[in-house]
DNA sequence: GCGACAG
DNA sequence: ATCTTGTCGC
């Protein structure tokens, strides 16, 4: 499976782009998409499901949590987004097969894998400023980059899902990293609208 | 064996 | 991820 995991350069400039995120209430598990045009971040479209949680996290078994509510709400996309980034791990993982990388199987699309936290692998440490980044290193293998997307605020963790070089993934990254989020804007529009839904959950079940 | 461990 | 007040620091 690992097998079709390629690192093709991306070519041109992706012209419509998704971030995905979820959120948990309630033993249910909300997935949000978030479809912008790229590169004028206009919000395309939005879908989303809720699901019953399938199982519990287990560290490297992400996708088998997340994968199920992420596909139904993948399966309502009108638009054909062509990149898609992921609140997690692509290749940098035990074996390079994290969520991002996982999900590209499914939906047959280039993806990218943004984490917000150290996962695995060692690096030098990365300069203050925003755009330096540093390479991840895991039994020998380049498997991502630590990058700071914001000058003095913490790097996050940028890994190939599928289709697009580690430059790709950092270039496009940085490109999407306004200069207020850390996660790229995409990610951070799905997270707003996971947590609106937390909310409307939370209220519903105060009696 | 011990510690670390995406969300 | 989620549970949670005040609090240290830029």
């Amino acid at each position: 499976m690992r097998k079709e995991i390629v690192f093709s350069s991306y070519e041109g400039l992706p012209q419509v782009a998704a971030g995905v995120d979820l959120a948990y209430a309630a033993g249910q598990a909300a997935a949000v998409i978030v479809v912008m045009a790229y590169p004028t971040m206009e919000i395309i479209e939005v879908v989303s499901h809720a699901d019953a949680v399938s199982a519990e996290y287990v560290p490297g078994l992400l996708a088998f949590r997340e994968l199920p509510v992420f596909l139904k709400a993948w399966e309502q996309l009108r638009s054909n987004p062509d990149l898609v980034f992921f609140d997690g791990n692509g290749i940098l993982h035990p074996r390079r097969l994290g969520l991002a990388s996982h999900a590209s199987l499914w939906i047959d699309r280039p993806t990218i894998g943004v984490a917000k936290s150290h996962f695995l692998g060692s690096y030098d440490s990365l300069g203050t400023k925003r755009g330096s980044f540093s390479p991840i290193v895991d039994r020998g293998e380049t498997v991502g980059a630590v990058l700071r997307t914001q000058t003095g605020r913490k790097p996050v963790y940028v890994s190939v899902g599928n289709r697009v070089t580690l430059q790709n993934a950092v270039d496009f990254t940085m490109h999407l990293a306004g200069s207020e989020s850390r996660v790229p804007e995409i990610i951070r529009q799905a997270d707003i609208r996971t947590r609106q839904w937390k909310r409307q959950m939370g209220e519903e079940l105060a009696f």
